[in-house]
Parts: structure tokens; C-alpha cells; sequence
DNA sequence: TTGTATGCGTTATCAT
DNA sequence: ATGATAACGCATACAA
């Protein structure tokens, strides 16, 4: 390879090999097309020698196909977004397709924004993890019958793939391994509702499961905002001073792993032992997961698979194929630690 | 607004105003050309009922610029990453560039291609937060006069913008921090340098503060890989040792957060209590850092404020100045905690 | 099998 | 002040 990647075109790699810049391209996108090998063979060592890359731009630009995928998330600074993130990523690029990332910062009136400014790069699909705020509406208008995936978080109205947790599995796998472990006082902390799918479903699987185990556990439901730690704490108390009628220990299920940290630090400011005096299981599984106390027992998503999936998902749409709208949820797994043993 | 937002183009708008497409371009581009204000304003409502927005690629494609800005992360899933992403697309934004990144997913190897796929896409810059292996080379090759900016990590042989945490400077806060509390027997763990520069300069800088403040504190360094618990281990119980002969307790300084929770693994593995049985600062403030036993102390690193510069130095050499290479340090910001304290 | 010519959506150069 | 037109880099219908 001799100098510049970028700069030369099709037309440059064409004179070089003595040829026509439409043989070029046949070269380059129809190997089927049987070109003389000698012709080829000028044109293949023509390449070589400039480093010739085709402009994404201008392929774009012609076959109205940019083999881009735009990726939507709320927040890139949530851990669970950059797993899924990973996956979609790797999928992609398996398939060729290479991905646009727009991070709305938690700031939900850049949704629209990011919709937008992918759509004018012509990204053949949406992969959207945001809160959906007015998506609904705006969507319809953008996508232009481009397919869309969504993970985690369902928008209403909106009748496309979606790709998620089985919250109710996952809910009822923590409040059993809780039951089991012996505790009978249930609490489901979850970050406020904000019509957010995923949380409202794990509330509404948390108290299915209470109306099932009515006979060997009771439970309840309490929102934490980040400023009211001692509406938390108070929480904590009130479940300790029911579960001890009962002569047993309050368990909680976290909803996410920001509700963990924040029951973690409620529970240090009461002096209270995880496991022994509370028992604690969280939704998401994090890398500090094992170090906190005597370590957090957590659900464990399968996140990449997630995120393969979505990408999958899409690209088969792109690809053209009109199956039905799917739902696919994928189970959690219970990741055991000393904060759910008394 | 009407229907469609992204397969319109100038023609149709032309067609809808009565106009020719170079009025609507003139329009979009030139304000400062007086076009009548009869005619400005038929295209602008045009505009407006079509929801009309410019096609970038089409734009690129003729300008040769993209307003596209390409960041290249060795790994997506380290927050330090994530946060200074952050700063680096609120950049961007404001001054209307949309970010392209790559993600290395600790795959060295992938530099080259992500190096090579922003590079087709015409980027006008690059910012940098990678492994380095052999992008010297390499990025000359790719780059062809484009700016690059690098974070955190320097290459040797690349003479271009560089902006990073002040490495000496957080390290002496915080050894100066551990002696001022007390410790006097400092140890550095670092995961393994492999030629990464900011490791490196930590590890330096250590050394010299060992140096200057032999008097009052003495110190050692060892490495930690994640398969080697044992070896961290063995080097807390030696620096004990040694702090005991001089009636005090030891205190590490953990070189990034992957490196702090080891520590933490460590120090709960020999049932020592933090602060108490050994002190521990660590570089990279965590949202888990409050809540790991009596919180741990910690360097802020001004991760938004690297992010903003690293886009500007950039995004004002792609405005054309030619200002000799920078290199900018910030100063980290010590949080203290309980495990600094005795 | 290969070359010529046209158009993708813009912007810029020329006329008018 | 406005309009026709060429060109950006590429893919393809059509001609040869």
C-alpha cells in the first residue's frame, strides 16, 4: 500500500488499472459478474496499491441503503444500556452493519432530536432503549417504514419488536429465593413509575406473586426518589416492625441497580447487617455486586443476548421479512450472595 | 407538519415554493445572500410543510466535510470512558458535530479497522482513547492531515493534542492525603503498565513522592492481574508487616476503580477493616465508592471537562488552526472517605 | 465482458 | 436576486 486511504475514488482506482470506473465497481460489488481474471486481476492490484476504500457516503447516497443502524439510549451512563450496547454492536458488525449511537443524556426532549438526526443519515433501522416520551407520534413520521426494535421499554401504540427481560420471571425467582432463604416480609423498591414498561411490569409480577404466597409471605411496594432517603429508611422500618410479628426478617427486591446502592446505603444508616438483620435481592447484576457487605445477591440479565437478539431482530426486518411483531423475553439468572442468607 | 421528514429533498421543496433548488439551497446556506423576502419566505414555509431537512451524506458528499467527528474507545464498558463520552458529545453538539464512535471492546487489534471505517465515513477528526498498539503508524497512513486529539492515553511517536488527568498531581494528593492521616507505609497497585502511559506516569510519580517524603513515609508498588489474587494479598500482608515495625497501619493507593474493588476483594478475603487495619485511596470516583464499607475515598477525575476540551482542541484544529501541539493536564479532586481515615 | 451515461441530494459556478 | 448546470463518489441501465 503506498499513501492515501481515504481521498482516492473510483475513478482514480479505474485510470490506474486502465479500465472504466463501472468495471471497477463491478469488481467491487458484483464478483458474480464474470470479469475477465485479466481485467480483474489489474483491477484487484490497482486497489491494492492505493488502499482504495469505497465512500460509505456516496454508496449510501446511490443505493439509498447505508448499511447504518441507529441506536437510541436514554442513558449511556447506565451500565445496563452499554451491555445491550455491546451486543448490538457485535451483531452488527457481524452482519456488516455498522452503528449510530445517539445518547439522549437522560433528556428526554432530545428523543425526538435523535430520531431525527439518524433518520437524515438514512440508518436503516432503530434500536431504541429510551424512555419514549412522545416517541409514539414522532416515530410514525420519521421512520418512514424503517423497522424499529425496542429493549426494555415498551412504548404504547407503538406495535413493533420488542426485546426484554421476562421481568415477571425475574421477579418471581427473587422473591421465591427469598421465601426459600426465609424470609415472609417482601418490599419491592422501585425508582419512580413514569409509565416506564419495564418497572410497571415488575411491580404488577411482584404483587401477582404476594397474591400467590399469601399463605407464606406478605409484601409490599415502595417508590425512592434519590432525595428522599428517609422516606426509604422509614420504609425499612416499617417492614422490619411487620416481619418481626412474624418473628422473621424483612427481605427486599431491588429494582435496578441504583435502588440497590441507595438500600445499601439506607441499610448502613440504620446499622443494620445485609442478610442478617435484611435480606436483599437486585435486579441487574454489577461488578461491585460481590464486594458490597457480604456481597448483594442480584439477578444477572442476559444482556449481550439482548442485545444480539434486538440487532437480529432488525436486521432481518431490513432484510425484508414481514413475520409478526414479536416479543422475546429472556429469563434472568439468580446470582446468589450472602446478602440473601440469614 | 405534514408527512414525510426524510425522503424529501431540495427538489421537491424547489417544486412546492415555485423556486429552483439553488434558491432553497442559497436559503438554507447563505443567509447573508439578500434574497427577496417574498421569495425567502415562500421557501421557508416550504420548508416548514414539508418538514424538509438536508440530507448530511449528500451535503458531505459535496463538501467534503461531514461534520462528523469519529471517537475511537478501547472499551465501552469502562465508565471513565463512558464519562468523559459524555463531555465529548456535549461538545460536539453545541457546536453542531455529531459524534461517530467506535468501540475497540478491549480488542486491540480492531484499532486499525476502527480507525480505517471512521476514516471512510470522511470524519473531520479523531479523538482518541485507546490502547495504542500500533496506531502510530497506522493513523498516519489513515488520517491523511485529519486532527487527532488523544485522551488519557499517550502513544509515543504521534506529536498531537493531548489531554489527561494530571497524573502527578492526583497522586501526590492522595499519598499526601494517606501520610497527612497518619499511614506511613504506602503501596501503589497498578494493573499491569503495558506501555500505557497514564500507568506509567502514576507509577513515576509514586516514586518520587516516595523520594521526596522518605522521611516521614516509605512505599512499594506491585502490579495486579485479575487472575492473581493471591499476589495482592501477599503484598498487603508484606506492607503490614513493614507498617507495623513503625507502629502504623498501610495504605494503598488503587491506580483505576478495577483495581479499587480488587483491593476491597483483598482486604475482605483477610477480614481487615477499611481505615482501621489498612487505608485506601483510590483514583476514579464510582457511584458504589459511598457504600463499600466506611466509603471509600477517592480522586475525581474532571471526566466531563476532559471530554469538552479534548472536543474543542479538536474541533479547533478542524476550524483550521494550526496552533503547535498541546498537551493539557487537569487536576483530579480528592473525595475523602472513610477508608482514608484511621 | 466492458464502457458510456445518468442520477442519488447537495452545493457552487456560472449566467441572467 | 434568481435560475440553469456541473460536480461530489458511486452504482446501474443501457449500449456495444
Amino acid at each position: 500500500m503506498s499513501k492515501s486511504s481515504g481521498r482516492n475514488t473510483i475513478a482514480d482506482v479505474a485510470r490506474h488499472a486502465g479500465v472504466s470506473k463501472a468495471t471497477v465497481s463491478r469488481f467491487l460489488n458484483h464478483r458474480e459478474t464474470l470479469l475477465s481474471p485479466e481485467i480483474a486481476d489489474r483491477v484487484a492490484v490497482a486497489i491494492a496499491e492505493m488502499g482504495y476504500t469505497p465512500s460509505p457516503m456516496a454508496q449510501a447516497l446511490k443505493r439509498g441503503r447505508s448499511r447504518l443502524i441507529g441506536l437510541v439510549v436514554a442513558d449511556i451512563t447506565n451500565p445496563y444500556s452499554v451491555a445491550v450496547l455491546r451486543g448490538v454492536e457485535q451483531a452488527c458488525r457481524e452482519a456488516g452493519y455498522l452503528l449510530m449511537l445517539f445518547n439522549l443524556g437522560n433528556e428526554i426532549d432530545r428523543e425526538s432530536a435523535g430520531i431525527r438526526a439518524l433518520s437524515s443519515y438514512r440508518v436503516e433501522g432503530f434500536i431504541l432503549n429510551t424512555m419514549g416520551y412522545d416517541a409514539g407520534a414522532l416515530l410514525e413520521t420519521a421512520r418512514q417504514g424503517r423497522p424499529i426494535v425496542l429493549v426494555d421499554r415498551l412504548h404504547q401504540g407503538l406495535d413493533v419488536d420488542f426485546v426484554s427481560l421476562d421481568n415477571q420471571q425475574a421477579i418471581y425467582l427473587s422473591a421465591r429465593h427469598l421465601v426459600d432463604a426465609g424470609y415472609e416480609e417482601l418490599l419491592l423498591v422501585s425508582e419512580p413509575l413514569a409509565n416506564i414498561s419495564s418497572r410497571i411490569e415488575r411491580l404488577t409480577a411482584f404483587q401477582a406473586f404476594i397474591a400467590e404466597h399469601a399463605a407464606v409471605a406478605s409484601g409490599t411496594c415502595v417508590e425512592s426518589r434519590a432525595e428522599e432517603s428517609d422516606a426509604l429508611i422509614n420504609a425499612l422500618q416499617e417492614a422490619r416492625v411487620r416481619a418481626q410479628a412474624r418473628s422473621t426478617m424483612p427481605a427486599v427486591i431491588a429494582n435496578n441497580a441504583v435502588v440497590t446502592l441507595r438500600i445499601v446505603a439506607a441499610v448502613a444508616r440504620l446499622g443494620w447487617r445485609l442478610g442478617k438483620d435484611i435480606g436483599l435481592v437486585g435486579i441487574d447484576e454489577t461488578e461491585w455486586a460481590p464486594y458490597v457487605g457480604p456481597g448483594i445477591s442480584t439477578v444477572l440479565q442476559p444482556t449481550a443476548e439482548l442485545g444480539r437478539l434486538a440487532a437480529q431482530c432488525l436486521m432481518q426486518r431490513v432484510g425484508g421479512s414481514n413475520v409478526p411483531v414479536r416479543r422475546v423475553l429472556l429469563p434472568g439468572t439468580l446470582v446468589a450472595r450472602g446478602s440473601s442468607q440469614q
